[in-house]
DNA sequence: ACCCGGACTTGGAGCGCTCAAATCGATGCG
DNA sequence: CGCATCGATTTGAGCGCTCCAAGTCCGGGT
């Protein structure tokens, strides 16, 4: 076991104090040019890494961010989840900062553990991704002081103010709409969810204010939708009878899991009708989906750039889905019945 | 802002040395009964919390391991993966670890990431999901005298020897044959990737191994089979050209991507095929589709088990997947134009 | 020649904890 | 009764770093 190396020890080596070998690191710009020159030498030859925690013992911040993941056993948003969660890390990565998880059955339990990794680790702060109504988490993080940002709206709570970043689902399916109504479509129906989650209703008011901007009366409006629960199984009825009922030539629908549910009802009837879904589940490429395609990435970098940079006030973000145009409301229809297109355009609405 | 709650405090609050509250936190059973009451009560009354970092600057032991993830770019197998984390972070939460993340474009900048975390913030061990051909990174660790396990076996090095968990794709290709046996198929083909991924090829072996067993000739195995990239485009094809050729009544698929080329072929062609695919990935359930779940809890909390508590010599962990008996491999065929069922069966094989 | 101020550098103190060694009683035994 | 023994607890030192207050150096104004 090798001795470590400390900022004593390159200091000997670059015949300077510690504490210039410190400022060196911490603050470069207060050094001058010469022996910060002569002190940088001395810690690649010696290879010389600052230990974190006797920084954090100093400083109370450990450059870590707290991620709490939902226990194992829920979630069909598992692949939109992991997707932020790799972009998230790399972001962090790229600022000197690491993504630190966690998980908790229960709000209480997660607030709990706040307080150990705040107390035990000096956390700077956390990335919330799964907000609900009445979320107490927020607030007990805001009154806490506690930096930090969620990755979805505080849905119901219009008034409560805190950094958030979200996907703008009404961009995303009034893009889908102006993408079917480009392609002649008129009747262009929608299945969501049913009213009260916040996700799902702002996604259905995207479609009806473009359907409404196009002339269709707000009777027609009412009556191009339909609801249903968010698995395949559970929509197939609903989606049978909202297209015998209205006749779409189109179907804009709340998530990938509807739309796959469209896509089998089309198929069996033989009808021909455009579907786009939400979300760009894996699913989605190989049945040849279309779909609207949240910027994880960006979402990401900017929940970091808020969580990092302290704001006098609450910052609000909403980024646009990407529309990803496949077979299924291109010009091959019957996505079931042909393979998919090798390639795939994307749009930007 | 209120200051730190210290050992200090506690000692002083219960009329004992600093010390002593660290053994009963540490140490409990060499404190007297009547003291370590007493420190419990003031650690207790002032909610006091040990600071991971003070400790890790003298122990050099932080209590976190560390997960890279790919960087966001690639990744058909993120739903494995990321249920496998999922369970990671809870089963380390359960055992007072933590899961901290990064991400590397290369194995050397992996390597190179290891440095960092090793000497600047004391990571106590690795866990590694995606080993591969000559992988530089195990032997780096090794050689380095960390402690680590790799999810997933070293695949054409058998001498090399280390800590390692992963699933049996051929037990699993093996009951899929059992399954289809026992339904009365006896023209059971396999659609594979090419040779030489480690994975695959075991995948293959244990289907192979079950057709022998059940009396096919080598010719018949050898004739019964097909190879194709991982995808649902590049599947089309082969699948089509094997069940004409082949005429087989099941199928036993190397993916799940696989599987659901194959189910959409034999829907085209209305054959009556029975088709089970491997990971159960999230697109199997909406589609019907009969596959192979594997153990991911069970292979987290071993691989846990194998990083933090040392042993002299290398452990293996081979776990059995478990098969989900869904409509593709069930009575109803045709799974994509009826509706799945609700329930699904689960067999141990 | 002198002093002054800004730019840069230095040493001491201490973050909260654990380790090693020392201390303190109480006990056992020749 | 004295001394070694042992368990329970305390004390001193120091982990590697940053903060802070106190230096040192140098050039320019008078």
């Amino acid at each position: 076991m090798t001795t470590r190396v400390t900022l004593e020890h390159v200091a000997a080596r670059a015949s300077v104090s510690r504490q210039t070998v410190s400022n060196v690191i911490n603050s470069p710009d207060i050094v001058k040019a010469a022996t910060k020159q002569r002190v940088e030498q001395a810690i690649a030859e010696l290879g010389y890494r600052p230990h974190a925690a006797a920084r954090q013992l100093v400083t109370r911040r450990s450059h870590v961010l707290g991620f709490a993941v939902p226990p194992s056993g829920g979630g069909t948003r598992y692949p939109v989840d992991s997707a932020f969660l790799h972009a998230l890390t790399e972001a962090a990565q790229r600022e000197g900062y690491r993504i630190m998880l966690f998980t908790a059955g229960t709000d209480a339990e997660e607030i709990s553990e706040y307080r150990h990794l705040l107390d035990g680790s000096d956390l700077d702060g956390f990335v919330l991704a799964h907000t609900h109504h009445g979320d107490p988490r927020t607030s007990w993080l805001a009154e806490h002081g506690v930096p930090f940002v969620t990755f979805g709206r505080p849905w119901g709570h219009p008034d409560v103010s805190h950094h958030w970043v979200d996907v703008d689902g009404a961009a995303g399916t009034r893009a889908a709409v102006e993408h079917l109504a480009e392609a002649g479509h008129v009747r262009i129906a929608f299945i969501g969810w049913p009213t009260g989650s916040g996700v799902g209703d702002d996604r259905r008011d995207g479609w009806a204010r473009a359907l409404a901007e196009r002339g269709r009366t707000a009777g027609e409006i009412a009556d191009w939708q339909a609801v249903t629960l968010d698995s395949v199984e559970a929509a197939a009825a609903p989606v049978r009878a909202l297209l015998e009922r209205v006749r779409p030539t189109a179907l804009v629908c709340v998530s990938d899991s509807v739309a796959v549910a469209a896509l089998r009802v089309t198929a069996q009837l033989g009808a021909d009708v455009a579907i786009v879904g939400f979300d760009d589940a894996p699913v989605a490429e190989p049945l040849g989906l279309s779909s609207l395609r949240q910027p994880l990435a960006e979402a990401a970098a900017r929940c970091l750039d808020l969580v990092l940079r302290p704001r006098a006030e609450p910052h609000q973000v909403l980024l646009a889905p990407a529309l990803i145009v496949r077979a299924s409301s291109g010009t091959a229809r019957h996505p079931l019945a042909t393979p998919s297109p090798t390639h795939e355009s994307l749009r930007t609405p």
